[in-house]
DNA sequence: GTCATTATTGTTATGTTATATCATATTATT
DNA sequence: AATAATATGATATAACATAACAATAATGAC
């Protein structure tokens, strides 16, 4: 699984060139959410940095959280009260979320034409859009698939 | 203000329609969220209901707002913890939710052609959308009016 | 390098949002 | 009226998030 690390190296240089501070706590949180398979809830990710480090609070994490986010380095999943890496950080525009009901895991979908009809169909509404939140609840293909052979079966 | 009298009434209609109970708690509940501008609070609701009916505790109200969810008389708003009134609950499809951060207005707008375009793209990465959240925080056009004549005065 | 400044983290407490569980009451069915 | 189903009352607690102030660590000015 190189993917996380490239992340984390992604972020770490990211933070170099705008002057944050990618600290021990802010990296481990980053990844622990980067090779969570679905999203990770504030609480979980708490109870996991504290086997590790035995001060953090919630307030230790939610200051991280606060910190990704602004760093573009994570999404927060509203209809979840959950939090996702973002694997291109470097893209400005909006996303749009996948949420599988079968398996849990969170795909980041990049339908940009799709933001552009949005904003200008809100402009009709006299509603200029400053932050899309986009969460499409489902089944990935794997669930669809499975749900599919085991109605098969049934028969 | 007629209006929130006949959501009301098409709410009784529609309850009967389906064989479920429009019980005073749930018609009080649906008529605070139709006559409030904004979205409102299951706590903000509470406080109010609390006042004519002592006996209110948190899951007399998060009962009624599920009952007014599952029928579709209300929406909730995932990036506010908060609840709307449904001004066309007959109309089954997506809706797209305009979140004002001026004067804290929402309103629903319907881009049936968007939601097409959602299933289709979604579609191309496996995946079957059966709820779509869509939440667009922005200014309505009178608040960015009136921020437009604030900076003019401003010179 | 020291000092002052700023940013980060530690710590305690509390605020906010939501649900579990079981008892009671109301409504619909027979 | 007895029964079953639905709704509400009541208590407790779970889950999610922030306020406020103290202590520490990193940074920049000198």
């Amino acid at each position: 699984m190189p993917e996380p690390l490239s992340l984390i190296d992604q972020a770490e240089r990211q933070c170099l060139a705008r002057g944050v501070r990618f600290t021990p706590i802010r990296r481990r949180v980053l990844e622990m959410i980067a090779t969570s398979h679905g999203a990770l809830k504030a609480y979980d990710l708490l109870d996991q940095l504290a086997k590790e480090h035995g001060a953090a609070r919630p307030p230790t994490i939610y200051r991280a959280l606060d910190f990704l986010l602004e760093q573009g380095l994570i999404h927060r999943i509203e209809s979840l009260n959950a939090y996702l890496a973002c694997h291109c950080p470097e893209h400005q525009h909006g996303f749009q979320l996948l949420i599988c009901r079968g398996c849990g895991r969170v795909e980041e979908m990049h339908d940009d034409d799709l933001g552009t009809r949005l904003v200008a169909s809100a402009d009709r509404h006299g509603f200029s859009i400053e932050r899309q939140t986009i969460e499409l609840e489902g089944r990935c293909q794997d669930c669809t698939s499975q749900a599919a052979a085991m109605a098969e079966n049934a028969q």
